[in-house]
RNA sequence: GCGCCCAUCGUCUAGCGGUCUAGGACGUCGCCCUUUCACGGCGAAAACAGGGGUUCGAGUCCCCUUGGGCGCGCCA
């Protein structure tokens, strides 16, 4: 079966898969599967000093994680050594390549030269005609390109148009270090060629590569794929997207409580756009998606709206999903195996019936775990100062009364809980909320939780009318307890 | 310094010469819903960087200025 559209994505593994680097990743994806396409995953790691085993186990569970697969074994670039300077053997013997001897100090003179006469820092080409018979002994060269010296380099890119570099700016780039590797320009262009690449959909920090590269590409006479260069993913000032940005890992992301298809969501529409929709489900984004609509100027970073995504899909996930993707999260949390522990523990069950109520309010699943705190919270519950100040004397008494009228509630349920609460109210003429909030404060420590009646039925009588006795019984011991209960462990601000 | 790219609400964007008194989304603010917080609904404030052209007509085309970004390694 032979694919007309190849696209890949190539990071090299020197740090963690960045956010850009994932939607590069993703665009790549988009288009393949898009067009029945396949997407290649290549390593870039012939820098062997940088390259490392945890970044490219980064790479592969981050790609994983948001669902974006590839086609057939990934590449290691620096298996392919032999096959680069294959090619540049070649480029030797038909005249488009040569040996340079010029020292790393040489290089670096001129680097110096040029910067002082306000030149641009190029290499000058000095054994570029230069008779080999007068190389320096013991001295390897480097093989460079022999580029055309004068005429323009052109790239008809998909989103920048046409580019246009004057070939006299462009210097002689190195193909074959003086070690025999090769480098970089030369190994992408050759395994781009190798494994019949279509389409270069890559950041834009690129585009200057292309012009060279497409040099390599005329020298071997080979065709340049078609190329996307795609605007980079700026901080929210603007500026290059720092750490403490955006610009951490995608396990970063997960870890902070994201769904995949939030954070794919986010990114496809961040320099890519499709009239006015906002959210993709999978199908939709492979189905439109197109090179066309991508955008030339740069999208900074919005965290708002991560999280407004992520909250969408939050509520949108079934239970049983939304469950599935907390637990997935627990091992990459502080916490997380104590809490895995609990689900075990009959937590599990609980949570799913808590889950319609809790999702609602979430916008991160860390969030969400958060907040379901009073579910697996031990008595006596510690009240945040808000819940503590809200249980004023009345409050208690209400509390105290409160849990006689539910005391007879049977079953216990949210509507027969709400019942006897309204009942309650109505008999002593308190609005609901004078009832509810205390009830609130009281069951979860808190002033905000889902529906209160939920709440009810979601802890089960027992542990909900020893949570209110816990607190109704406060009000009749006097001050003294009230100051008590205001030391360090019975309050805290979460 | 040289080369290249970019420029619509705070942010992501729609707009591809007239339908723009510039649309949507996030965020912000107000109102409604309501036991809290959310969700949801309704509404508001909020942008064509500046200057020249081209044209009957410019957010849309061209140039300059300004402001950002990327690149300029025997890194990738």
């Amino acid at each position: 079966m032979s694919h007309t559209i190849v696209t890949r994505f190539a990071p090299s593994p020197t740090g963690f898969l960045h956010i850009g680097g994932a939607r590069t990743a993703l665009f790549n994806w988009l288009y393949a599967r898009g067009r029945n396409g396949l997407m290649l995953l290549r390593i870039e790691d012939t820098d062997r000093e940088r390259s490392t085993q945890a970044a490219i186990d980064a790479i592969f569970d981050g790609l994983t994680w948001l669902g974006l697969d590839w086609d057939g074994e990934p590449i290691f670039q620096s298996a392919r050594a032999d096959r680069h300077r294959e090619v540049v053997e070649a480029m030797l013997a038909a005249g488009t390549a040569y040996r340079c001897y010029a020292s790393p100090q040489e290089l670096e003179e001129m680097r110096e030269a040029a910067y002082r006469e306000g030149r641009p820092p190029r290499y000058d080409g000095r054994w570029r005609d230069r008779d080999p018979r007068e190389a320096p002994a013991g001295v390897a060269p480097v093989i460079r390109l022999k580029a055309p010296l004068t005429g323009e380099t052109v790239i008809e890119d998909e989103v920048q148009g046409r580019v246009a570099w004057q070939n006299e700016h462009l210097d002689d780039l190195v193909l074959l270090r003086s070690d025999g590797t090769p480098t970089y320009m030369l190994a992408v262009v050759v395994d781009d060629h190798d494994v019949g690449v279509t389409h270069v959909i890559r950041g834009d920090d690129h585009l200057t590569n292309a012009a060279r590269q497409k040099q390599i590409y005329d020298a071997l006479g080979w065709q340049v794929p078609a190329m996307a260069h795609i605007p980079l993913i700026h901080g929210p000032d603007g500026s290059k997207l720092s750490k403490r940005h955006g610009a951490l890992g995608v396990d970063a992301y997960r870890a902070m409580g994201f769904l995949p298809e939030a954070l794919r969501n986010y990114l496809v529409r961040l320099g890519w756009s499709h009239g006015d929709q906002e959210i993709f489900s999978t199908e939709e984004m492979v189905s439109t998606f197109d090179l066309p609509q991508i955008g030339r100027s740069p999208a900074r970073f919005d965290f708002a709206k991560l999280e407004n995504l992520n909250g969408h899909y939050m509520r949108a996930a079934g239970d049983r999903d939304l469950l599935a993707a907390i637990e997935a999260l627990l091992p990459h949390i502080a916490d997380g195996a104590e809490l895995a522990a609990k689900l075990d523990n009959g937590l599990r069950e609980k949570l799913l019936l808590a889950l319609p109520g809790l999702k609602e309010r979430a916008k991160t699943l860390t969030e969400l775990i958060e907040q379901a705190r009073y579910l697996y919270a031990e008595r006596p519950l510690a009240l945040d100062r808000k819940a503590h100040a809200l249980l004023t004397e009345e409050a208690r008494s209400i509390l105290c009364e409160a849990g006689e009228a539910l005391s007879e509630v049977e079953p216990w349920t949210a509507a027969t809980t709400e019942g006897a609460v309204r009942r309650y109210a109505e008999t002593r003429s308190l609005k609901l909320g004078a009832v509810a909030q205390p009830l609130r404060a009281a069951l979860t420590g808190r002033t905000t939780s889902p529906g209160i009646f939920d709440v009810l039925a979601v802890l089960g009588k027992e542990e909900s009318l020893g949570r209110l006795a816990d607190q109704a019984g406060n009000a009749t011991q006097g001050s003294n307890t009230l100051s008590r209960t205001a030391s360090a462990d019975t309050i805290s601000e979460n």
